[in-house]
DNA sequence: GCAACATATGAGCATCTGTTCATATGTTCA
DNA sequence: TGAACATATGAACAGATGCTCATATGTTGC
């Protein structure tokens, strides 16, 4: 059995169980792009997060309305709001003084759609 | 403007900008539910997971073929398989003194799917 | 311009999270 | 049974995260 000397605990000894482990690295994406996978998914889970997008997912909302709606302080709300669109999960336009916000695209509740059929297996 | 008292600033008054702000209660999933996905998706919303889950996706794999071939701790993968088989993603056997772990259903490579679609754009 | 409304943002704080380290549990084989 | 291998687990710590509070930015109508 070889021996690497990396000073991990993890990896002192190099074998192969099921001989699967040098493959999977083409198949792995790069770090940046799992990243951003991880970035998000991340924006879903958060149940706050998720409560925002579900109301956004019926109708399009200023930020107002989303914080009372869902019993929310309007920082909080603005705040997450950044989030999710910086990962381009809504979007928005101005409406006189408001900002209406809504779903960027399909994806978002295909996601959330798997996940539901999920958890409730 | 009707006015309510509940002490927090951002619902100090009560509008109706989209007047949507009552009808989507009936929409959104109860509490337990909301938190359930954001629990789910919180497994995805790390790279050390999705490493791990994208290895998987390839080959089933015991403990230390995940631990080799990610460069991680044995003990760091271990933790994170723990979170991942609470959440049912993936499964596991015994194989002699080896566990092989693997993917648990579809949903799992659906859910990445939609995600990495998302990111592409 | 100014007052009222609507939203955004930065700092501070408490909580959550992922890793490491040490060690316990479990399996195989001599 | 004992030694080596394989995995699991608990405590502790550092970094990330979401909220609050105060305040800044931006819009409308007078």
């Amino acid at each position: 059995m070889a021996i690497k000397e990396n000073g991990k605990n993890a990896a002192v000894h190099v074998h192969e169980h099921t001989g699967n482990a040098h493959e999977l690295k083409n198949l792995m994406p790069d770090e940046d792009k799992l990243y951003d996978l991880a970035e998000l998914f991340k924006c879903f889970g958060d149940s706050t997060r998720i409560r925002i997008l579900f109301a956004l997912f019926e109708n399009e909302m200023c930020v107002c309305d989303l914080a009372d709606s869902l019993n929310m302080t309007q920082s909080a709300v603005s705040h997450q709001l950044k989030i999710l669109k910086q990962m381009k999960l809504i979007t928005n336009r101005r409406e006189g003084k408001s900002i209406i916000y809504m779903l960027a695209d399909s994806h978002v509740s295909s996601i959330i759609a798997q996940g539901i059929e999920h958890i409730l297996e």
